[in-house]
DNA sequence: CGCGGCTTTGATGTTCATCAAGTAAAGTGG
DNA sequence: CCACTTTACTTGATGAACATCAAAGCCGCG
């Protein structure tokens, strides 16, 4: 990357290994002035169900959930990802509108396209487009993958598989403070609040994990593994 | 189309409007002398999950099963489609090998491309690539919808779901054959194959559908979105 | 015929959601 | 900072939903 260029701090950006890896210089100066980037306070909804996609979204940073909205007012958790992961939405090259919200469940940050101008530069950049529609195609795979793996389990499997995904996926660590609460929990694995409550009593119980409040801690993985499998 | 560019069946396709709306008439020639048909009997496995990706396929005739083994050997289906929807396959853009297994449900005509001509293609044909990938995206969309409608819904729910997806989706008719047994039925929404025969009888009795063998005729529709709606 | 696979139904027990009641934690306003 | 309110969490008890098992009927095919 040549510093020459200017002081446009896109060139550095850590995306532009990632999505915008085939843009080159003089690209990347016109999308540093095109893009906007927007902070998000845990909690706060990036995107609405049903709203018109006028912008093409990316995290940078953060935590977000992809969610819809239930027949019955409460919500069915999609996936929960971290940047990267996290393209625009998943409906951006098919659809007008968000099949699906977004909201940050730590304070996010997301960089910002007016979704005409990155039209604009598709139309240059075949790679780019390219690229971007192979991301997307990615992230719909893991989710079919989540969705058919929790559809297999029992509620102790559902549940161990979900703390494998946040320790393994998410926080690449063994201990981690959950990022949602039971309930989220609950909407993103198909089962009731108090059931996976229960369920992470019986694993404390079993000694296979330690929770305290939010904080989670893995004490025996392979176990905890067996159960997924199994489950 | 040229008719005159001669005696190739490619240029009459009915693909040709689909996939490869982008190809010009020279590159269909091509893609004329590179393709295979092949043709598939009820039950003849056309993907195998697991191996090695090297050629492009696309459903031209007839209906097709995606699924996946399960750990305890039993399948579990992710979806089932007619042409147009099975390109491929769900994992040609980012996997190297399948990520689910493809069978044939009726006999059906598959149209084959070795991937490397494939690419060799996309690189003069940015829209082309642009559109396979879309379609691919879209297709994933629409699984991934399914799957989440299915977990939000009781048993009652998922069988009033798949009869009208099966009515509406598939055979665009209020009376079908099924092109599954009640176990393929149990394995796509997640249910036990004597449950799934259980809620069929109860539909029965209370007259929202007739069923005969494989027939199915649905009789009060209203009442079967009903079902499916709120189940 | 007779065998094997798919289907159907009933009976049984397990798994799970729901309800209720209670506790802890986290905001909120004075 | 404390009293108050609200929201999240936890646990037990109950009944409903569901899977599993078993036995019987059906149907196509050798």
């Amino acid at each position: 990357m040549d510093k020459s260029l200017g002081i446009c701090i896109c060139e550095n950006c850590d995306f532009r290994n990632v999505v915008f890896r085939y843009l080159d210089d003089e690209n990347i100066l016109r999308l540093c002035e095109n893009k906007e980037e927007r902070t998000y306070r845990k909690g706060e909804i990036i995107n609405r169900e049903g709203e018109r996609i006028t912008e093409f979204k990316y995290l940078k940073k953060g935590l977000v959930k992809i969610y819809r909205e239930c027949k019955n007012g409460d919500e069915q958790v999609v996936t929960i990802t971290r940047p990267f992961e996290f393209v625009s939405n998943i409906s951006i090259f098919s659809d007008e509108t968000y099949n699906y919200s977004v909201s940050a469940l730590e304070d996010s940050t997301v960089c910002i396209v007016r979704l005409d101008f990155m039209k604009e530069l598709f139309s240059g950049n075949v790679d780019l487009a390219l690229g971007l529609l192979s991301r997307v195609a990615e992230v719909n795979e893991k989710i079919i993958r989540q969705s058919l793996d929790i559809r297999t389990r029992n509620l102790t499997g559902r549940v161990a598989y979900v703390l494998l995904y946040f320790s393994r996926e998410i926080y690449n660590s063994r201990v981690f403070e959950l990022p949602v609460s039971r309930k989220e929990i609950a909407d993103f694995i198909s089962m009731s609040t108090a059931n996976v409550i229960r369920t992470l009593s019986e694993l404390k119980r079993d000694d296979i994990v330690r929770t305290e409040g939010k904080m989670i801690e893995i004490i025996d993985f392979p176990k905890l593994e067996m159960i997924s499998m199994r489950g």
